[in-house]
DNA sequence: CTTGTAAAAAGTCACATTGACCTTAACGCG
DNA sequence: CGCGTTAAGGTCAATGTGACTTTTTACAAG
């Protein structure tokens, strides 16, 4: 069967799976982190990832490196897949392509040091942005690729609401959109344009008391996951021109 | 450095890349698919895709079985990443992965039978999608899930365009959003909306002479590849739900 | 009990965009 | 020239949007 296979010049690939795994902390956008225990890269801050197993999907190997790595439940996380990077060059080690993932999700607690997980930090996405941390392999560019399609979803998709525990508050929702995108939005028109996408939001009927001020009408996730109309950011402020790959 | 790779239970796969290339002809969506020449699947059509070589880039392969199996230049098409499929039962013969792309061009003459290309045709959507004809491997799903993303595109990007041999009318590239999308659209409301977004069309200042009627102004494609403001389907027909793997 | 403060929620209004429809323009043809 | 045909431009009511103001509802201090 291998024979069958490599007859050719088929290249023989080992193939891996990476996390992008996004959430909303102190009303920052953050991303989780590890550092590598080994070479190539050893040291060096990464995303979350490994070997795909023999005879494993692809979902189910990000999912258990997800638990692996992290120690978190990928239940809770919105997962899609971003895009497959097969640069021949990319790992030094061989021919190693990788599927990596975008994950969406509520801010966590990780795993505390000296458990099964290697050291997994959330790092905010500006020190990155800024140069200040430089990832191993072609992280970086992952990050770069899976943060314009974080922030185009939240255009035209429902995802959003991934980054929150349910039930949460239109603020705690509008928190979401200002720190993917960058940018502060009106509380009202906001408000407006949410609730009125059909099958966004759920209304629980209750109420959430703060510190002070006027307690907030808790919400769920409703069943729609495509956002109609569509919540345009105001004459895209920031790169007037983004990455196509961001949609795809 | 193999050796280090399998160290443990890690998949070594095969890779290829299948090419999903779509063309509107006759004011319908077509396909470009070729019948297989040997097991397995053989004489079932699929879509044109080969195995990835050793120390070949993902996008370099993909356009090289564009060259090899269908002749088509691949300067003339848009192409981009659609989506990695790599369930471990897709293919009888062992682990493969594919790097499906998705492909937009202009309606071209294919290579007649008897040259280095295989029987590659023209496939109208409709009939695929009708079930009349059924694909080897996964290839109906990556066509469904390619033709989402197409839908999608249109809406917001400006690869319709990419459809159109340059330079080309205002009806011309209004049939393609017919074609895509399966909808009659109004002439004049496209006409504002697709000539007011920025950088959509470069207006060549010609007009080309029909049989009948008054000639139409001739248009080149802009700079722009994100279309402000979004050409939005009016109430979504169709599905009311599309799957969320057009926009990933 | 009243008042202040903070946040949520609702309202206002000028303006832009949209969909549906109508009118005018520019050809070739008989 | 008048007609058929297609392109291009205009009209208008309805809807959506951004910027802004006002009202509601909690808690706490006096």
């Amino acid at each position: 069967m291998i024979e069958q296979l490599r007859g050719r010049d088929h290249a023989q690939a080992a193939v891996t799976v990476d996390l992008l795994i996004y959430t909303v902390r102190d009303d920052e956008l953050h991303v989780l982190l590890i550092e590598r225990g080994h070479a190539p890269f050893e040291g060096r801050p990464a995303l979350p990832g490994g070997y795909v197993r023999t005879g494993e999907h692809l979902d189910t190997a990000a999912l258990r490196e997800l638990q692996e790595e992290t120690g978190i439940d990928g239940s809770r996380l919105h997962l899609e897949q971003l895009r497959t990077y097969g640069d021949p060059d990319r790992d030094p080690r061989g021919r190693v392509i990788t599927v990596a993932y975008l994950a969406l999700g509520p801010d966590m607690p990780l795993a505390e040091a000296g458990t099964d997980a290697r050291t997994a930090a959330w790092v905010p996405v500006r020190k990155i942005l800024d140069g200040h941390i430089d990832l191993a392999f072609d992280h970086g560019v992952i990050l770069r690729e899976g943060l314009e399609r974080a922030r185009f979803q939240l255009e035209y998709t429902t995802v959003a609401a991934a980054f929150c525990t349910e039930p949460f508050t239109l603020a705690e929702l509008r928190r979401v959109y200002e720190a993917v995108w960058g940018l502060q939005l009106d509380a009202s028109n906001f408000r407006r344009k949410v609730t009125g996408a059909h099958g966004f939001l759920l209304p629980t009927g209750e109420h959430r008391t703060q510190e002070i001020g006027r307690p907030a009408a808790l919400y769920r996730r409703g069943p729609a996951q495509l956002l109609s109309p569509p919540l345009l950011r105001s004459s895209d402020a920031g790169d007037p021109q983004p990455s196509l790959l961001a949609l795809h």
